[in-house]
DNA sequence: GTAGGGTTAG
């Protein structure tokens, strides 16, 4: 024991110690040797510090040198490592407890029943539950009934149990309400979520800020900006308006309900601001108008705001998406220059830009110099060699990424099958398809029948892909038979291209380039009666075909321009470069396709 | 001296 006490009172373990750790030791020496807390207490107080300081061996060994360990020691070590992440620790610790006859409290029972959730470890979570009913923790202590009802809901296939156990709680509190409505909102269930959102208004349960966040995620997840402007609305009338957390969310609500004049009205109102306020507004107009989204990130900078990894990963892909090379490798400047480039989702987000720049050599240099790599960098890897035409490298890198012990998703499966297809691999890319289900166990939908569907119909195997749309397990949608469609055009398939542009007709899409399609197929095949009452529909309906749209970046400044286009035109610079390519292109063996995309102009230009 | 819920990435 003096042993002990010398070892913690120790002056020359003062100086390499945590601040927080030395406040304590001078605690102690404040008290000692007659602390009212006990030198039990005294060390829980300390190895809480080094737990706080994530010094987790230096936690551990003090919890094994002492002497007498009460039930809030162990509970000490049991929430430092669930703090830490180190759950299966924090398990074992529990079972020591037992083993050694110290009975659980509800602080215990809380903090292993936090454990299980994080592990969604279900089964232990129930052993746990029959333990806290029969030490009377369940029903008497709220913590213990919260953390009940958040393991249910976090785990798999239990969400009635969640359900069953806060219908029991008879004195809900704040806490109860939001993790139920968590609980659904994270299992997608949104609707469940804004139910139990609406449940707490008519039983007059506890509001908090908590609560509001997570209902208006939940309206952001189904894209209903009508249900988000009434959470709005709630949020205002019950005054939390001050919350910036509530005020981010629903920042992102407008983002992502693509309300843009409604996030930058509420954007310019907000009197305080954070670098999530900023993220979020950036992040959100990386989507629905990458230009801007640039401009915002500036003005962050010029205002004073530290941009992050977050800020730095949604304007890499605004250049991904405006294709704009310089820019990007200016920002890519300033990531190592901050130090952020050691970033999974970073790097992922450059593999990205520069595959969407052109510049796959680029992407696969900081793929390969990445130390640690996750599916969605193998997986922006392949899509980034797929668009390339580089099918064969997508294949050999999917290989690879399955030796690495990466299991495969249904999206990686989208871009090893996309990037056979550009790179006229058919039967390599119907191999994958059938593997997917017979080995790797990825169930396909209707995405992947799509890009299986797009396989087929760019070799000109049209006859397949009809069949394969026709055995689906699906209703083929819309987005299906135009993959067909634009097969049969570049094919000249007229009969099934008729067949095909009929069906999505069929589904009362108005999409004018199907119109133009079929009346181009009616007017190869001599069959002018068809072709005139089709475009006297065109008329009518007012449809016209939305506009191809090209851009071309010259000194550091983005062009965007359509067919014809006299602003560009009349920049002599840009038709100089223009010429160019069109010259480069016509070099290498590129023939125009000038019989049906003429056609298509003429009748635009008399639409 | 030990316990809880929310907002930003293929």
């Amino acid at each position: 024991m003096m042993a002990f006490c010398r070892k913690l009172l120790s002056p020359t373990d003062f100086l390499p110690l945590p601040l927080s750790v030395q406040n304590s030791l001078r605690c102690i020496e404040l008290n000692s040797p007659f602390s009212p807390k006990g030198i039990t207490g005294i060390t829980t107080d300390l190895i809480k510090s080094y737990f706080d300081e994530g010094s987790i061996e230096e936690a551990h060994s003090l919890f094994d040198e002492m002497p007498h360990r009460d039930v809030i020691a162990w509970t000490a070590m049991i929430t430092g490592y669930t703090s830490c992440d180190h759950h299966n620790r924090a398990w074992n610790m529990f079972s020591y407890m037992l083993r050694d006859g110290v009975k659980p409290n509800a602080f215990t029972v809380s903090s292993v029943l936090k454990g299980c959730k994080e592990l969604k470890a279900l089964s232990r979570g129930k052993l746990v539950h029959g333990l806290a009913i029969k030490i009377g923790t369940q029903g008497s202590s709220i913590y213990v009934d919260n953390a009940l009802v958040n393991m249910y809901a976090t785990c798999c296939d239990s969400m009635d149990n969640a359900r069953l156990v806060f219908e029991d709680i008879v004195t809900k509190n704040a806490v109860s309400w939001t993790t139920l409505i968590t609980g659904y909102t994270h299992r997608r269930d949104a609707y469940g979520g804004l139910q139990v959102f609406r449940q707490m208004f008519m039983e007059e349960g506890e509001l908090s800020p908590f609560s509001f966040s997570i209902a208006i995620s939940a309206c952001a997840s189904i894209g209903s900006s009508n249900l988000g402007k009434q959470v709005h609305a709630a949020v205002i009338n019950h005054g939390f308006e001050s919350n910036l957390p509530v005020m981010n969310s629903i920042l992102d609500m407008y983002c992502r309900c693509r309300c843009a004049s409604e996030a930058k009205q509420l954007f310019g109102e907000m009197t305080q601001k954070d670098t999530i306020t900023w993220n979020t507004l950036i992040a959100g107009f990386e989507t629905l108008d990458s230009k801007e989204s640039l401009c915002i990130f500036l003005q962050m900078v010029a205002e004073g705001f530290s941009p992050n990894g977050f800020t730095f990963t949604s304007v890499i892909a605004a250049c991904a998406n405006l294709a704009v090379l310089y820019c990007g490798q200016q920002l890519h400047g300033e990531i190592i220059r901050r130090g952020f480039d050691n970033s999974l989702e970073l790097s992922n987000a450059l593999i990205d830009m520069y595959a969407k720049c052109g510049n796959v050599a680029d992407s696969h240099k900081i793929f390969s110099q990445m130390s640690l790599t996750n599916l969605v960098s193998w997986t922006s890897m392949m899509i980034g060699y797929g668009a390339h035409g580089h099918g064969k490298e997508a294949v050999e890198l999917f290989n690879e990424m399955v030796r690495s012990g990466i299991k495969p998703d249904k999206i990686v499966f989208m871009a090893v099958l996309s990037a056979c297809s550009h790179a006229g691999l058919v039967d390599e890319g119907l191999r994958y398809f059938r593997l997917m289900t017979s080995y790797y166990n990825v169930a396909p939908d209707r995405e992947i029948y799509g890009c299986v569907v797009d396989l087929l119909g760019r070799a000109g195997r049209v006859n397949e892909a009809y069949e394969l749309i026709e055995n689906m397990p699906f209703k083929p949608d819309e987005s299906i038979w135009v993959a067909l469609l634009g097969a049969c055009r570049k094919h000249k398939q007229p009969t099934m291209g008729k067949l095909a542009a009929l069906k999505v007709l069929d589904m009362k899409s108005n999409k004018a380039g199907t119109y133009v399609l079929l009346s181009n197929i009616y007017a190869a095949e001599g069959n002018w009666a068809d072709f005139a009452s089709l475009r006297k529909l065109m008329k009518s309906s007012k449809n016209k075909k939305e506009v191809g749209r090209s851009w071309i970046e010259l000194k550091n400044q983005v062009y965007s321009f359509v067919v014809g286009d006299r602003y560009v035109s009349s920049n002599e610079e840009i038709y100089e470069v223009l010429k160019l390519l069109i010259r480069h292109m016509k070099d290498v063996g590129y023939v125009l396709d000038l019989d049906l995309d003429c056609f298509v102009h003429d009748l635009e230009d008399e639409t």
